[in-house]
DNA sequence: ACACTAATTATAAAGATTATAAAGTAATAT
DNA sequence: ATATTACTTTATAATCTTTATAATTAGTGT
C-alpha cells in the first residue's frame, strides 16, 4: 500500500523529468512510511544515518520540487516550521493546542463556502485551507492529573 | 465607528491593568483606522514619523499585549510575516494567491464540522481556522491582459 | 512629588528558510 | 567510450521574522 504510494509518486516524477537520485528516494520514502506530518529537520534528521553528508537545502530543495508536483502539501504555521503531508487522499488537520500533534480528519469539502466566497468577493476561489485546533485526548487526561 | 473601537479597546485593556503608553494608543489607532490586515513592520513603517525612536521589539511587544487581552487576531502564514486583524464581528478571510490581498468574509462559523471533529478524534475543540485562496478581480483582469 | 513597577529602547540572538558558488553526478550526443 | 551539457548536491553565508536581554525611561497610585 505504502509502496504502491511511493511506486506512484517516482512515476510521476520521472514523467515530468525529475531525475531520481538517492536522497529524493530517500526523502520520499521518509514521507510515505511515516504517519506523521515532519518538519524539514525531522527528514534532515531522521535521514543523516544514511546520508550523513547531507545538507538541508538539499531537504528542503527537494520538498519544494515535490510540492510543485503535487505530491506533497505543505502545511504552513507562525513561527514554527512547516510540517510536509505525503499527498493521498484529501482531508483536514485536527491539531492540539497543548502538545501539537497532528490527527487527520476526513470531511466533505468544504464547497459551499468556496461558492458563496467567490459570489460575495468577486475572487475565483482555487482552494481553502481549514484546521480545527483544540485539547487532544491524552493531553486533556494529563491536565485533569496536573490541575493544570 | 473606529473611535468607538478604540474606546472600548482602551478601556478593556486599563481596566485588566494594562498601562496605556502613547506608542500602544499610536499601534491601537494603527489598528482600528486602517481597514487592512498589516504587519507588525507595516505598523513599524507607519509609526516611525510620530515616534521615531521606537523599537520594533514595541510593536511586537504590544501586539502580544493585544492578543493576549482578545483585541487582536494574529494570522499567520508559512514564509511571511503574521498579519494582525483588529478583532470587531467574527469572519474568515479571502486572499489572493497572486497580490496577496487579504478580504474580509462573513460567513455562520462551522460548528458542525467541529462538532464532528471532537466526535471522531476525541479532542476537546476550542477553535478552527479557515481561509479562502483565490485570484481576486483586479489580478484576474490583469492576467487577461497580460496573457500570464 | 515619590516610589514602585512596567514599558521602551537598543542590541543581540535565535530559528527557519533561501541564495550562492563550487563540486559532483547523471543524461545525451558525438 | 568520451565529451558536453544540464541538473543536483553540498557547504556556507545571508536573509528575514521574531524573541530575549539589559539598561534606561516613563506611568500610576499614594
Amino acid at each position: 500500500m505504502a509502496e504502491a504510494h511511493l511506486q506512484e509518486a517516482l512515476t510521476t516524477l520521472k514523467d515530468s523529468g525529475v531525475r531520481i537520485t538517492p536522497q529524493r528516494h530517500a526523502i520520499l520514502d521518509y514521507l510515505v512510511q511515516s504517519m506523521s506530518h515532519p518538519t524539514a529537520d525531522d527528514i534532515y534528521k531522521a535521514l543523516e544515518g544514511k546520508f550523513p553528508n547531507m545538507s538541508v537545502a538539499t531537504v528542503y530543495n527537494n520538498l519544494r520540487v515535490f510540492r510543485e508536483s503535487g505530491l506533497v502539501k505543505e502545511l504552513t504555521y507562525g513561527d514554527a516550521s512547516s510540517r510536509f503531508d505525503f499527498v493521498t487522499t484529501e482531508h483536514y488537520h485536527v491539531i492540539c493546542d497543548s502538545c501539537g500533534t497532528i490527527v487527520d480528519f476526513h470531511y466533505p469539502g468544504l464547497d459551499e463556502v468556496e461558492h458563496i466566497a467567490s459570489h460575495v468577493t468577486g475572487f475565483q476561489v482555487r482552494h481553502h485551507r481549514m484546521e480545527i485546533y483544540g485539547v487532544c485526548g491524552s493531553c486533556r487526561q494529563k491536565d485533569t492529573h496536573e490541575q493544570l
